[in-house]
DNA sequence: AGCAACAATTTGAACGATCAAATCATCGCG
DNA sequence: CGCGATGATTTGATCGTTCAAATTGTTGCT
């Protein structure tokens, strides 16, 4: 049968030059002259030729292939922002010829394993990883092996010795603050996560300092507790009833989401509307016109990969260059370091 | 630097054996004599040997690697879903020794377009395909191409030539609408879709024909209106308050969250609490307290990836399988469809 | 003893690309 | 006119694996 896949060889047959022009036109074409430049191209097309990746990674040990660890099959509805990441960075990286590798792992140490494999064998280029926490393991272990990799979070308390990418959750809750200030609302309570999470404590920094420069003692104002809808109920009844809160910043819709059904509920009895403003912008959020500051996923992927990218067309030429001297490069780090703004989308809560 | 990674070679000398040997304790243990295949195994634990992908590719034309198209960037509710089935097939598959590919595609041309790609360039071994529609190009497209495919969602109004596994949605609204019954109520209402989606009519079905069975007439207890929150209410409204209904069952969580805010408004008001049971079981759901027909997503990825990983080896010994030939083969394909009951996740509203 | 049948293992070639070095062509210039 | 420099293209070797055929070793049978 004729119809094999056509190979560099039958491409070069067919515009009659060698397979090393046809490997040039592809790879180098300022290296071949327009004319013949032009023929095998019209080649290609006409066979329909692809390179074999396969091939192509054997020889230069490089796949054009990123993996990332999908976030855990959970009903959470934080899930949804990774998920949302997720098909963001899948994007992104299409755009520069990289295609996406996903999979799970149920604890950090799976995660490695994972990577282990991943990089011996499909010699991955790249990791992005999300959920990092305070010690991670994974982390360290990427940085060992000398990957490329990003986190989409920072590494809170410690100097990151790595690149990140993660969104200012301080600045999001000091516009919701602020949003509510300018409203007329003076005694805005907060619906926290326990102390201690970075993500927690930066999210809560945002209202707290935001209220204390207006005049506001915000000692009285604060919830803590964990992430689920009805802790988000029994807060906002203790700060509405019980503290005479009049608006409420969420540290999460999954909070806020309680919040709102205890305020909606209070207003169909006649009661006083109290705004609620929440975090994350998730789908339910959408659903039940919730105000939320909404993370700018597809920005922070698009950074990430381009991070990424940007470096290994780089360690290309440059033979030299290995991540972790990069990394280690300190004045060179602080561009690697990103934060981005998020932004409040209004809508009926608040 | 002596910290290469480990080829078949190495492994080979290492354990006295020629690479061949080494080849096949990885693909035809039986083969090897029960010590030498020890010797060997050792000496690749020893090492942390794993075999290159790429080259293994390069000589076989497989790549154990699976690709899926991710649900659309979109704030929609329903996209967890299938985010949610993304997650259980890549986790399936990972059992079986495959790794998914993920990508983005804006339509189905550009869908079909990734999969040229990915099929000439990556040589995947198959595809899982997601929200099918009436003449889909893209199964047409691929059963020409004679690559193995799953969808998971049946082609509704056609004959499948091709293989799929779908949730019987009938069987959930079925399920709904007993429990209502047997919960003493009558005049169960129906907020659906517009007339003329598979999915959508077959939701419907399973509430009319339980309802008429039990002797009531659904004529006047059904809408039909867009997938969103805002209809989901305004259908209840009419339902519950013009049509005199007394529960309801809603073809979606979407709608069912409109249908739920306006119910628990009304309870809040004093009014009479009308239950609500919804599809899909999303995050928000959960979240809402919202009773509702759970997808059995792990065992439709289970099934889909068995499927297709059962086909894959099978065409390793038996050459002459060609999935065209295998899909036309008319009696088989009874087995490759394969419809999963759904179930109820009942919470406080219903 | 001789030889077929079979099991276990080894050897050469191939998959399809890129790298490194070699070849060929063209040109400028003393 | 010859020779080095430069640019365009080609050739041989190689990446790490599996396939197909060849080799070696063992056993059973006449």
């Amino acid at each position: 049968m004729g119809n094999d896949r056509p190979t560099i060889t039958t491409v070069a047959e067919r515009a009659n030059v060698s397979r090393q022009t046809v490997s040039n036109v592809l790879n180098a074409p300022h290296r071949v002259q327009a004319d013949t430049r032009e023929r095998v191209q019209a080649a290609i097309t006409e066979l329909g030729y692809r390179p074999s990746r396969a091939a192509r990674q054997l020889r230069t040990h490089r796949s054009n292939l990123l993996a990332m660890r999908m976030s855990p099959f959970s009903e959470e509805l934080a899930g949804s922002v990774l998920d949302r990441f997720v098909h963001a960075v899948t994007e992104s990286a299409q755009g520069y010829g990289f295609r996406t590798i996903v999979f799970t792992a149920n604890s950090d140490d799976d995660e490695i394993a994972a990577y282990s494999d991943l990089l011996n064998s499909y010699e991955l280029d790249a990791f992005v990883l999300t959920g990092t926490h305070h010690r991670d393991r994974r982390t360290t272990w990427l940085r060992k092996q000398g990957v490329p990799f990003v986190t989409f979070g920072r590494p809170w308390g410690v100097r990151a010795r790595h690149w990140w990418v993660d969104v200012d959750g301080k600045a999001g809750t000091t516009a919701a603050t602020e949003r509510l200030l300018d409203a007329g609302h003076r005694r805005i309570g907060f619906v926290g996560w326990p102390i201690g999470s970075g993500v927690g404590d930066d999210r809560r920094a945002g209202w707290e300092t935001t209220l204390r420069a207006a005049g506001v003692d915000p000692a009285s104002l604060l919830t803590s507790t964990e992430n689920t809808v009805d802790n988000g109920h029994v807060s906002a009844v203790e700060l509405v009833r019980e503290r005479k809160a009049d608006a409420l910043v969420c540290a999460s819709d999954t909070l806020a989401l309680g919040a709102l059904a205890m305020v909606r509920d209070q207003v169909s009895r006649g009661g006083p509307a109290v705004p609620v403003i929440g975090f994350d912008d998730s789908p339910s959020a959408a659903a039940m016109g919730l105000t939320t500051v909404a993370q700018p996923l597809r920005a922070a992927a698009a950074t990430c990969v381009d991070l990424l990218t940007n470096f290994l067309d780089r360690s290309d030429d440059n033979d030299t260059a290995d991540p972790a001297d990069t990394v280690d490069a300190v004045d060179n780090l602080a561009e690697h370091h990103v934060l981005l703004a998020p932004h409040l989308v209004v809508r009926q809560s608040g």
